[in-house]
DNA sequence: CTCGGCGGAGAACGACCGTTCTCACAGCAT
DNA sequence: ATGCTGTGAGAACGGTCGTTCTCCGCCGAG
């Protein structure tokens, strides 16, 4: 098994034990059996478990973000595709193990004790701010609808991890549609 | 110290304590020290530190609803006093030791692992919503709006944590009064 | 005063966690 | 065959945590 394939492994294995259970309910050991990559070896690569953790959401960030962004260019330019968000939230949170948004989870869990969690959960944030401004921009809207969208976007997440159910996303995409309608 | 007043320094304590630094970053003697409660008083009062966290989340459910139902009533009937709302999300993100809502918080941290944890995360937005849809009702609204409005509030919490500003309620009160004004 | 129970301070316990170390072994150049 | 390097399995280490126990002083009842 060469770095990469380790790299993957630890990953693939960490990201999801610590979106499931939670980051320090999950220990160092538990993503070693998971992953099937020794103690040793995690350590080279992740010479912490903060640093560890730290890789799981840059990775996620950056896939998160081009699931959303395919999903969203299927669609024809404007207002379509600013709803299309709301879709694929609702396909997102229709997912067996969906447990909420990891960013936000996270940021409750670490944001006050690790300032490098706190910083890459405001960077994801950030940069899906500005991904909806886009959008909203091609539609042809003004700006001051952007920061509403996103609270719409995010009210929605924390309500469809709290209530397990993937409505509050259709809820979400009626009040957006809402907005876009009375400019 | 009675009874009375050894529950509720601890409860003060353990509250601010685990809304500030997370509940699994604070251990059971840093209450002790921060409440001056012994740890036998402690153990006596809440046989375990998952109660205690269960008694905190109440009591806040208790006082955060009290206070937001207060500063509504100072406002009159209808669209008023369904924005101020939001209002009251303003000043309560401008307080200096804001760090989100502490059941979206205690949720992402213990809700996969503390099934106790999770049914009082739901029962306390639960009971958010159905105070909402009791405003929207009493301003003639449609029950379709009360989701929406949720959602912002929700996303308006999040966001605030995460960027560290009470903006998102401002954001949320524009958005509520954009989706009361056309009905 | 004496006794008994309650409370406080803090040590003790067992479990677990992040991290490092030991040791045996596999692959490879010489 | 002989070293050398790096790996895997897992023990070991130091620290912390939740919880319980010990010990001692206080205080009211008799």
């Amino acid at each position: 098994m060469d770095r990469a394939e380790a790299e993957a492994r630890l990953l693939d294995a960490a990201e999801a034990l610590f979106y499931e259970r939670g980051i320090q309910a999950v220990g160092m050991d538990q993503v070693r059996a998971a992953s099937g990559v020794s103690l040793k070896r995690l350590y080279q690569l992740y010479p912490s478990k903060s640093e560890l953790v730290l890789a799981c959401l840059e990775r996620r960030d950056r896939r998160w973000r081009a699931r959303l962004a395919e999903y969203a260019q299927s669609r024809p330019d404007g207002v379509e595709r600013v709803l299309a968000v709301y879709d694929w939230l609702y396909e997102w949170f229709s997912e067996p193990d969906f447990r909420g948004c990891a960013f936000i989870n996270s940021f409750g869990e670490l944001g006050a004790v690790d300032p490098a969690v706190a910083d890459a959960v405001r960077a994801h944030k950030g940069a899906f701010h500005d991904y909806m401004a886009g959008l909203v921009a091609a539609a042809g809207h003004s700006g001051q609808t952007v920061g509403t969208l996103v609270l719409l976007a995010e009210g929605a997440m924390t309500t469809a991890a709290i209530s397990g159910s993937p409505e509050a996303a259709r809820q979400a995409r009626l009040g957006a549609a809402q907005l876009l309608a009375n400019r």
